[in-house]
RNA sequence: GCGGCCGUAGCUCAGGCUGGUUAGAGCACCUGGUUGUGGUCCAGGAUGUCGCCGGUUCGAAUCCGGUCGGUCGCCCCA
């Protein structure tokens, strides 16, 4: 540890100007949630650990080993959220939106913008602490609720200039005339191809059978192609569920591909699974993903409470996408030669400030020619001149910092010079 | 947790294979030319634990080992 002032790894420094274009993305977002009705909510970074074991599931990646895990003085263990469903739902669990403070609201709408902390190894829009955005609408199973998610999503990803794929799949519900029935049908398939696949897909295979769709080895792909696949066993209300989510997707002209293949890694997944992948992230292709998790709610203990959501990298929307902004234009910089000036100068500063510009000055001591230097760096369209000449006049000499030409303007009157 | 590649000024990089005087370039930065004027130009200037630790050697940025960090991939996911 040779460096003190380092971050730990997997964490990262967002520096102007990127830091912008964050924080303008992550603002770009929570309007459009807003304009859907989803209201902002803010969970604690941090959950008692079970919420995570409980909710996410504890077979799962993420539970087993990517928790950002701690025991506090008061013998607690909590963990730092490693994703925002669970802690969403018990906030809204907790304080009963549901009849409370939201009553009446079906489903309950909210919307996040938080860190998340997964123990991982970094890569490619991949980090230890990663920023999402992302809603949630607890309380409805209508397939309308899942479309608007989608579409939510759909329209931000757009808004934000990634060129994505729409995939789109159920993964039933946990009955045996539904996916507990498919996976058992799915296992006796791979026990019977077993030998076909590599040895790490094997394990694979007999954990978590779903997953093995996502091998990227050719012989597991070979055997997966031939696999029965879950849309083919869907039970009807599920499978009629999907079709309507498809339509009303249809309806909107949102294009998506059927995968039957994808699965998500969360347990509390039921339903509805849907991603938008894109081709310029490398292996992390998943730039948004989401979706239904009709057991949560008692998995945490609650009463059956249906919900869909998604979350949304935005530093992998940010690697992804075209969007950008300028930093915000300096109007105006006040430039000050002497002591008195300096004074009138600061005054000035702020008065234009409380008129609503972005105005600058000196606070480094620097000599005229510095400020002006300073001013240029700043890109300020104006300068400000301040100096004995100018204060005996009762009057500054403003500059065009763009054409350099110069023009006497009364105290009172720079304000209003400004404006245009 | 596993594997490939990489670590030289604030940034982008040369030098390294074939160890040897004060380790370089461009950009950025500072000063002066212009004692009240930036962006151009000219002249000058400052800047590095060559990631870190150890080994080989008379001598290591250069060779070897380890380590830390970065990056890409596996796993998994946003």
């Amino acid at each position: 540890m040779p460096e003190l002032y380092k971050a730990p790894i997997g964490t990262r420094d967002v520096l102007p100007p990127e830091s912008w274009r964050h924080r303008e993305l992550a603002r770009l977002a929570l309007d459009q949630f807003a304009r859907a009705g989803y209201l902002p909510i803010e969970t604690p970074m941090f959950e008692h650990t079970e919420v995570f074991e409980r909710g996410v599931g504890e077979a799962s990646e993420v539970v087993n080993k990517e928790m950002y895990t701690f025991v506090d003085r008061g013998g607690r263990s909590l963990t730092l959220r490693p994703e925002g469903t669970a802690p969403v739902m018990r906030a809204v669990l907790e304080h009963m939106l549901q009849r409370g403070s939201l009553a009446g609201a079906v489903p309950v709408k909210l919307c996040y913008h938080a860190a998340m902390f997964r123990y991982e190894r970094p890569q490619k829009g991949r980090f230890r602490q990663h920023t999402q955005v992302g809603i949630e609408a607890i309380g409805s199973e209508s397939p309308v609720v899942d479309a608007e998610v989608i579409a939510v999503g759909q329209r931000f990803l757009a808004a934000a200039g990634v060129d994505s794929r729409l995939l789109i799949n159920s993964i039933g519900h946990l009955d045996p005339s539904c996916r507990l029935g498919y996976l058992e049908e799915l296992r006796a398939y791979l026990q019977e191809r077993r030998d076909e696949l590599p040895p790490q897909d094997r394990e694979r295979a007999e954990r978590n059978p779903l997953r093995t769709f996502d091998s990227k080895e050719d012989a597991t792909a070979a055997v997966m192609a031939e696999a029965p696949l879950i849309t083919d066993h869907l039970c009807d209300a599920c499978a009629k569920h999907l079709g309507e989510v498809r339509a009303l997707l249809d309806e909107l002209g949102i294009a998506h591909e059927l995968s039957p293949r994808l699965v998500r890694g969360l347990d509390y997944y039921t339903r509805t699974a849907f991603e938008f992948v894109s081709d310029a992230l490398g292996a992390q292709s998943t730039v948004l993903g989401g979706g239904r998790y009709d057991g949560l709610s008692e998995l945490l203990g609650g009463p059956r409470l249906p919900g869909i959501g998604f979350g949304c990298g935005i530093d992998r929307v940010l690697l992804a996408g075209t969007f950008d902004v300028s930093p915000p234009p300096t109007d105006a910089y006040v430039v000050t030669i002497g002591e008195r000036a300096t004074q009138r100068g600061f005054r000035l500063t702020f008065e234009l400030r409380d008129a609503g510009f972005a105005v600058l000055c000196d606070l480094a001591g620097r000599g005229i020619k510095g400020q002006m230097k300073d001013a240029a760096r700043s890109g300020a369209r104006w300068a400000v001149i301040i100096g004995d000449d100018e204060l005996g006049r009762d009057e500054v000499t403003l500059r065009d910092m763009g054409t350099g030409h110069e023009e006497p303007v009364a105290f009172g009157d720079v304000a209003g010079r400004l404006r245009t």
